[in-house]
RNA sequence: GCGGAUGUGGCGGAAUUGGUAGACGCGUCAGACUUAGGAUCUGAUGUCUUCGGACGUGUGGGUUCGAGUCCCUCCAUCCGCACCA
C-alpha cells in the first residue's frame, strides 16, 4: 500500500496548529536562532511556485536548528499596505482593508498546506493599527532627532536647541540642509516659526521643498528606488521631475556607516556591491569660484582637484539656485528657454539623448581661485542638480563629457596630466579626452611634476590654507522621499500649526486611517485623506494628508516579531537583548537597494537611540533565485487552423503560439485536450511527427498568465503532497541561482518519498522495523548522510542534501535494512525537509511527542573509516584502471604494487617510468616518456 | 561605458586544499510484470570510434606529474549602475 500523503499531511498540520508546536518563548536557556523570510505582499494572484522557494529553505534551517537544540524564532507576516489593493479600491469602491483581508486568508491557506513551522502567534500585518502605531512612533523619533557627524550618531533635537542657545550654529557639525549661519543671540531673537524652520533643516524626518519623482498616473511621488529608467516600478507609468513639499528621511546622514558596515556582513558579494554603488562614495574637494563682477561664489565639487589648472569653463545644472541671479536682459530669454526645454524633457528622453551636447552660455565668468583665470559659465543639463553641488569646473582635457562640450562650443582645452614617458601632443589634435587616473601633473604651477595622488593631497592643503575650498567626501545616495499622496498607507502622526508641522503626542498613537468616500485625490488635487471628515486634532489643527510609503512598514518589522503583542512598547528591551538580530534572512534580490537599505537605516537609528543592542539587523543574507517559467509552443500554419509539429515546422510558414503547459506532457501535446482548450481550436488539424506525436517547442521565460506557463503550487500539492513539493523545490538547484520550473522532475522526488516510506513498511503496508544490530555498511551510509546533510545545511546547499537522501535510501533499500538503529536517526535527519512523513514515521516508531524537537543525530567518524581505497591509476594524467589497496600501505609499497600490476605493462611499454606520483587516498599517476 | 555574477550531457545540476568529470534526478532506449500504462521493477545512456582507443567542462593560450578548479586572452548570457564631475 502506498503512502497516503493527503490524510497524513493534514493530520500533522492540524497537530502542529493545535499544540502550538512552533511557539517560541522570549525566555530560554537555549541559544537563540532567528530565521526570517522577507514577508510577502498579499497579492490577489496568490502564491506561485516561486514564492515558497525561500520559505522552504528557511523552514528547513528553522526545523534543523530546533532539532539541534536552539530556541528558534521563525515568524511570518504580511506587508499589507500597497498599491494594488488601492488601485482596486479606486476602480470598485471596495475598501482596501477588505481586499487585503481576503488575500491574506488565501495566502495563509496556501502557506499552511506546505507545512511551514512558523510561530503564527507572532504574525504581524503592516496595515494593522496595533502594528503601524510603532511605525508612526519611530517616525516621531526621527522627527525629534538630528545627526551629529562628530559623534557619528543621532541626537535629540532638544540637545541641538541647547547648543544653538549657547553657541549658535557655528560649532555644529551635522547632516543638514543648507542655511545661513547664525549666532546664539540671533537664534534667541528668532520667532518660534523661524526657529522651527531652522530645526527642520536638521531633523532626520524633515519636510522640504525638493525635486521629486512625480508619477501622474499613480497620483503620487516615488522614491528613487521605485523608479526604473524613468518609469514607475509598480505599473510602469511615466515619472517626471517636479518641485514639491515632501517629507524625507535623512538616510544620507548614515551613508558612511551604511557603506563601512557592509564589510562586516555575511551577505552575497553582489548585493553588497549593489549597495556600495547605490551609496556611491567619492572623495574629492569643494572649490569656491568667485563670479566676476558679483558678490557671489559658485561652489563646485570635483574628485580631481589636481586638474584645477586645466579647468577652462564652468557648468551649472539648470536647477542651480544661482541661475536666477545670472540672468541679464540680454541672455534672459535664452536661459529661460533652455531651462524650460530641459524641464519638459522626461527623464527618459534625457537618458536617450546622452550623447547630444546641449547648453547655454550665461554671459558671466567665474574666476579660478588659484590662478585668476576667467572661465565662462554655462548651463547644461549634463550636470545634475542632485549630485555634488550641482556645479562643476570643467576640465575638457581629462573628462570625456567636458571634452565633447568644449569641442561643441569651441572652448580651450589644456592638458594638465601626462604619462611620464609620453610625448605631449597639442590638444587641438586630440579626438577624445585623456581620462588620466594616474600620471604626472604639468602646466599647473605649484603642483607640477607631482603624481596625481600627491597632487590631490597638495592642492587640497592649498585650498584649505587659502580658504578657497576644502577636501570632502560626497555620496550619491539621496535622502528618501517619504510621503505618498495615496490612501492605503500609514497616516503621518503630524499636524500643522501656523503652517509648521508638529508631531502628535505618543499617547495619541496610533493615528488611524480615516474613512473616505472615494479613494481618489480630491478635485483640487489633494491626497485622498483630504476627503476625510474631521481630519484634524482635537484642538482643530489640520492633520497631514499624505501617507507613508511601502517601505515604512517593512523597515522595522523584524524587531516587532521579537515582541509582537506588546502594546506598551515597540518591543521590550529584554526581548531585544535575547533575540538581538536576524541570524539568517532570506528574500529576493529585488530589494537590494530599497528595503535592505531602508531597514539598515531604520535599525541603525533605533540603535543610536538606545532601543536595540545590534547596529546591523541582518547578519547573514541569502537571495533566493527566481523560478522562471518553462513555456511550450505550437506552430500554426499562417492563415490556417493547422498545426505543425516542432521538427517539421520549418517546412511551412508558421507562427509560434504559446500553449497551456497543462496540455503538454514531456513536450508532447495532448491533441484532444488542446482542441477543447479554446473553441477556435475545435476543428484544428495537425501535422505530427512521423510517429504520430505532436511535439511542442519550449523556452524558458518569465512565469506569467499570458504565457500560459504559470505553475500553481496548490495543484502540485494536491497531486504529490507537500513533502514532495518541498523536496522538489530544493532539489531544483542551488537556492541562489535562477532556474526554470520543470514539473517533469517532480516524479523522481515523489518516487523517493514512496521508497522512503517503504523502508519502514513491509509489502502489505504494515509498519515493520526491527531491533536488530546494524552492520558496518549500514552504519557507514547513515553516518555519511548525517555528515553530508549537516555540512550542506550550513552552506544552504539543499539540493545536494536531497541527492544524499536519495543515495542513502537507495542503498538501504537494496540492503532491505529494517533496523531501528539506522532508520530512527534517518527519519530525524529527513524531518526538516519532509516534516509530515517524518512525524508519521516517528509516531509509528513509538514516540508520542513531535519529532520537531527530537535530538539531531551526530555522526561518528569511526563508522566512516575505511581500510582500503580504490586507487585510480593514471598514466600521463589519464585514468586507465583502478586498483584496490590497503590504506596503511606506504607510498613505496603502493608504487611497487601498481607497477607490478599486469595492466600497467601495457601503458609502460619497455621503458621504466620517468616518475611516479602517489597521493595517499587520492590517486596514482605514472609519467612515461612519449 | 563601469561594476558584479555565470558558462559542465538532450534537461535541472554534482564534483574537499588542483587528484577517477558528469554524483543524484529528469528525459530517452531496451527488458520484466501487465488487459492496459503517463504504474512498478531491472539494465543502458557525454560524443566519435576502425572497438585498440580518441576527444570532451564557452574560446585560445599558460603553470603543473595532473586543471571544470589556478593565471592571462577573448566570446556569450544574466544582473546592477549609468551624463555621478
Amino acid at each position: 500500500m502506498d503512502y497516503n500523503f493527503n490524510e497524513i499531511e493534514k493530520k500533522w498540520q492540524d497537530f502542529w496548529a493545535e499544540n502550538k508546536t512552533f511557539k517560541a518563548e522570549n525566555k530560554s536557556d537555549k541559544p537563540k536562532y532567528y530565521v526570517l523570510d522577507m514577508f510577502p505582499y498579499p497579492s490577489g494572484a496568490g502564491l506561485h511556485v516561486g514564492h515558497p522557494l525561500g520559505y522552504i529553505a528557511s523552514d528547513i534551517v528553522a526545523r534543523f536548528k530546533r532539532n539541534e537544540g536552539f530556541n528558534v524564532l521563525h515568524p511570518m507576516g504580511y506587508d499589507a499596505f500597497g498599491l494594488p489593493a488601492e488601485q482596486y479600491a479606486i476602480q470598485t469602491g471596495t475598501h482596501p482593508a477588505v481586499t487585503t483581508e481576503k488575500n491574506i486568508k488565501r495566502y495563509r491557506r496556501q502557506l499552511d498546506q506546505i507545512g511551514f513551522s512558523f510561530d503564527w502567534d507572532r504574525e504581524v500585518r503592516t496595515c494593522d493599527p496595533g502594528y503601524y502605531k510603532w511605525t508612526q512612533w519611530t517616525f516621531v523619533r526621527l522627527f525629534e532627532h538630528w545627526y551629529d557627524l562628530d559623534w557619528d550618531k543621532a541626537r535629540p533635537v532638544s540637545e541641538l536647541k541647547k547648543i544653538f542657545d549657547k553657541d549658535g550654529s557655528k560649532e555644529v557639525n551635522a547632516a543638514k540642509n543648507d542655511h545661513e549661519p547664525f549666532t546664539a543671540e540671533q537664534w534667541k531673537s528668532f520667532s518660534e516659526t523661524e526657529q522651527q524652520q531652522i530645526l527642520m533643516h536638521y531633523r532626520l524626518a524633515y519636510l522640504s521643498e525638493t525635486l521629486v519623482n512625480w508619477c501622474p498616473a499613480l497620483g503620487t511621488v516615488l522614491a528613487n528606488d521605485e523608479v526604473k529608467d524613468g518609469y514607475s516600478e509598480r505599473g510602469g507609468h511615466p515619472v517626471e521631475q517636479k518641485k514639491m513639499k515632501q517629507w524625507s528621511l535623512r538616510i544620507r546622514a548614515y551613508a558612511e556607516r551604511l557603506l563601512n558596515n557592509l564589510d562586516k556582513l555575511n551577505w552575497s558579494e553582489s548585493i553588497k556591491e549593489i549597495q556600495r554603488n547605490w551609496i556611491g562614495q567619492s572623495e574629492g574637494a569643494v572649490i569656491y569660484f568667485p563670479v566676476k563682477g558679483k558678490e557671489k561664489t559658485i561652489d563646485v565639487f570635483t574628485t580631481r582637484p589636481d586638474t584645477l589648472y586645466g579647468s577652462t569653463f564652468m557648468v551649472l545644472a539648470p536647477e542651480h539656485e544661482i541661475v536666477d541671479e545670472l540672468k541679464t536682459e540680454d541672455n534672459k530669454h535664452k536661459i529661460e528657454e533652455y531651462i524650460e526645454r530641459s524641464k519638459n524633457r522626461s527623464e527618459r528622453e534625457r537618458l536617450a539623448e546622452v550623447k547630444e551636447v546641449s547648453g547655454v552660455f550665461t554671459g558671466h565668468y567665474g574666476v579660478n581661485p588659484v590662478n585668476g583665470r576667467e572661465v565662462p559659465i554655462y548651463i547644461a543639463d549634463y550636470v545634475l542638480s542632485g549630485y555634488g553641488t550641482g556645479a562643476i569646473m570643467a576640465v575638457p582635457a581629462h573628462d570625456s563629457r567636458d571634452f565633447a562640450f568644449a569641442r561643441h562650443f569651441d572652448l580651450p582645452i589644456i592638458q594638465v596630466v601626462k604619462n611620464p614617458d609620453e610625448q605631449v601632443v597639442d590638444t587641438a589634435q586630440w579626438n577624445d579626452s585623456y581620462d588620466a587616473k594616474e600620471g604626472v601633473i604639468i602646466n599647473s604651477d605649484f603642483i607640477n611634476d607631482l603624481d596625481v595622488e600627491e597632487a590631490i593631497r597638495r592642492i587640497i592643503d592649498i585650498l584649505e590654507e587659502k580658504n578657497i575650498g576644502y577636501g570632502t567626501v560626497n555620496y550619491r545616495l539621496r535622502d528618501a522621499i517619504f510621503s505618498r499622496q495615496r490612501y492605503w498607507g500609514e497616516p503621518f502622526p503630524i499636524y500643522y500649526k501656523e503652517g509648521m508641522p508638529y508631531p502628535l503626542d505618543d499617547s495619541k498613537l496610533p493615528l488611524e486611517l480615516p474613512e473616505v468616500d472615494e479613494y481618489k485625490p480630491t478635485k483640487e488635487g489633494k491626497p485622498p485623506l483630504a476627503r476625510a471628515k474631521h481630519w484634524t486634532t482635537e484642538e482643530g489643527y489640520p492633520l497631514e494628508t499624505s501617507t507613508m510609503p511601502g517601505f515604512a512598514g517593512s523597515s522595522g518589522y523584524y524587531y516587532r516579531y521579537m515582541d509582537p503583542n506588546n502594546d506598551q512598547e515597540y518591543f521590550s528591551n529584554e526581548a531585544n537583548q535575547y533575540w538581538r538580530d536576524v541570524d539568517l534572512y532570506l528574500g529576493g534580490d529585488e530589494h537590494a537597494t530599497g528595503h535592505l537599505m531602508y531597514a539598515r537605516f531604520w535599525a541603525m537609528f533605533l540603535y543610536d537611540i538606545g532601543m536595540t543592542v545590534e547596529e546591523e539587523p541582518f547578519k547573514r543574507l541569502i537571495n533566493q533565485g527566481k523560478i522562471q517559467g518553462r513555456s511550450n509552443f505550437v506552430y500554426r500554419i499562417v492563415g490556417e487552423n493547422k498545426f505543425v509539429s516542432y521538427h517539421k515546422r520549418k517546412e511551412y510558414k508558421t507562427q509560434r503560439m504559446h500553449v497551456d503547459i497543462n496540455l503538454v506532457h514531456n513536450d508532447i501535446l495532448d491533441i484532444e485536450a488542446f482542441k477543447n482548450w479554446m473553441p477556435e481550436f475545435k476543428d484544428a488539424e495537425f501535422i505530427p511527427e512521423d510517429d504520430g506525436k505532436y511535439v511542442c517547442g519550449w523556452e524558458v521565460e518569465k512565469m506569467s498568465k499570458s504565457k500560459y506557463n504559470v505553475q500553481n503550487p496548490d495543484d502540485l500539492i494536491d497531486e504529490y503532497g507537500a513533502d514532495t513539493f518541498r523536496l522538489y523545490e530544493m532539489f531544483l538547484g542551488p537556492i541562489e541561482s535562477h532556474k526554470p520550473w520543470d514539473t517533469q522532475g517532480i516524479e523522481g522526488v515523489s518516487r523517493f518519498i514512496r521508497k522512503f516510506w517503504r523502508l519502514y513498511h513491509d509489502e502489505q503496508g504494515n509498519f515493520d522495523v526491527s531491533d536488530e544490530k546494524p552492520n558496518a555498511d549500514e552504519l557507514k551510509i547513515l553516518h555519511q548522510t548525517i555528515k553530508k546533510v549537516k555540512e550542506d545545511i550550513d552552506k544552504l546547499s539543499f539540493n545536494t542534501s536531497v541527492s544524499q537522501f536519495m543515495i542513502c535510501v537507495n542503498e538501504l533499500g537494496e540492503k532491505k535494512t529494517k533496523k531501528r538503529q539506522i532508520l530512527e536517526p534517518l527519519v530525524i535527519l529527513v524531518s526538516p525537509f519532509a516534516p509530515h512523513i517524518a512525524e508519521e514515521i516517528w509516531n509509528r516508531l513509538g514516540h508520542s511527542d513531535t519529532i520537531s524537537y527530537a535530538e539531531m543525530p551526530g555522526y561518528n567518524e569511526d563508522y566512516l573509516k575505511e581500510s582500503s581505497f580504490e586507487y585510480p591509476v593514471s598514466f600521463n594524467g589519464k585514468m586507465r584502471f583502478k586498483k584496490e589497496l590497503p590504506l596503511d600501505m606506504s607510498k613505496e609499497e603502493i608504487e611497487k604494487a601498481v607497477l607490478e600490476d599486469e595492466r600497467s605493462a601495457k601503458y609502460l611499454g619497455d621503458k621504466p617510468p620517468k616518475k611516479v606520483i602517489v597521493v595517499p587516498k587520492r590517486i596514482v599517476n605514472i609519467v612515461v616518456a612519449k
